[in-house]
DNA sequence: TATAATGTTTACAAAACTGTAACAAAACTT
DNA sequence: AAGTTTTGTTACAGTTTTGTAAACATTATA
């Protein structure tokens, strides 16, 4: 997977700075111009190589809309249009002169790069993978691979179930009740302390990851702190 | 260009009529669910006629994320993910697991059909593929002919079928009940333990390249690891 | 501090899962 | 119609997974 090349163009310097170092962290690399009609320059210039344009609406000179149709006459490079004021914010009419999304700022910049990553996903299929990933715990439920650091281990069918259930649910705690129901499923008569032991056997596997399975005394279990 | 079938998965009565009229006006042909388990009963039956799914996040019996995870497991088919209640609007965590936008409820139905367009947009015409290939295996669909190191193998109907899918879907895990809707048809009603033993047989078959198909103890098997 | 309540760890037998072989029914060929 | 191939089921064995109980540890409470 090769580095995506990533366009911002708005008028607002620090807001080129936040995305461009946040998108730098996630390993885009990125350019940046600062009105329309140099975005249009550089899109025309580097035409190639980028991956993607972050547009916002209100610019000088050329507004965004205009740059998003000159766009869309020249190349099927995705645009991202973003707007500030509410005013502007006319998404039916931004996503049909041929942006791809339509975010209102302020954005959070772990949302655009999760929208960022979901265009991506449907224009290459292959690299298609739904991963929930936390501190160096990654798991991709659709190849059933968990990974600490990179490396994969071995689950047993109740562990990973209920690693899934537990990372789905950060931040929640789940008491056992919960856990049984929906891991062992609604019917399943058995005794909670099962649950333990099976937490027990998990945090195991986890090494130090197990730590970030919280017992909350007299409630349940509860993944991150 | 013809029409495109939409899913809508809502337990609301009114938003999935409000929904319905407005997608079938717009030239859409609409299905309904109205719990996640109807939803991915729905699902195994028409996938193939199916162009997109509109799920909401809060429904019965199984939630939205699970449903969405289900899907992505063997399909490629866009998800629209709806939400109503701020706090399950995690939009990243939505993102992550596959869905290809998220958007909060109330949502108006233009701007809805302008994601959905823009979203229907990027998706290229897919050109059948009809060859696969896998370190030496390969496959052609067209013809019917597998081959291992250029020497071509034979393989029975039922052998043939499972191959496909299991290549087609590689990286992914496949469910015995998936196996049986997609190779033996939605309404066979036989033993799981027959894919086991077709598996096996295909297995023998394909010699050293075999050992592509891994078995996933307690949810089923997947090509490559 | 003593006691009760709750959670953790260990050990082991029971249960579940999978691969394989064998067999008979069904489908297909000739 | 006989022979061949494909297919579905069942049974068995080896292995992994799982549930439970009991011992052990920790935290709360009086």
């Amino acid at each position: 997977m090769d580095k995506k090349t990533v366009l911002i163009v708005d008028d607002e310097k620090n807001i080129r700075i936040l995305l461009k170092d946040f998108l730098e962290r996630e390993g885009f690399s990125v350019l940046e111009a600062q009105d329309g009609r140099q975005a249009l320059e550089l899109f025309n210039e580097k035409c190639e190589e980028l991956n993607l344009v972050l547009l916002d609406v209100m610019l000088p000179e050329l507004d965004g809309w205009t740059v998003c149709r000159e766009i869309r006459k020249l190349s099927k490079v995705p645009i991202v249009m973003l707007t500030a004021r509410s005013e502007d914010f006319d998404e039916v009419h931004g996503l049909e002169i041929g942006a791809d999304d339509y975010v209102k700022k302020p954005v959070k910049p772990t949302t655009l790069v999760a929208r960022i990553n979901a265009l991506f996903r449907r224009i290459e299929p292959d690299e298609s993978k739904t991963v929930m990933s936390y501190d160096g715990l990654e798991i991709d439920d659709s190849s059933h691979v968990v990974k600490i650091d990179c490396q994969e281990i071995a689950l047993s069918p109740k562990e990973y179930t209920l690693l899934v259930l537990l990372v789905e649910n950060k931040g929640k705690v789940i008491s056992r009740e919960q856990l049984l129901n929906q891991v062992w499923g609604y019917n399943y008569y058995g005794g909670l302390r099962t649950v333990d032991t099976h937490i027990n056997r998990l945090r195991m596997k986890l090494g130090s990851k197990g730590e970030a399975i919280n017992t909350i005394r007299g409630f349940g279990y509860k993944f991150e702190g």
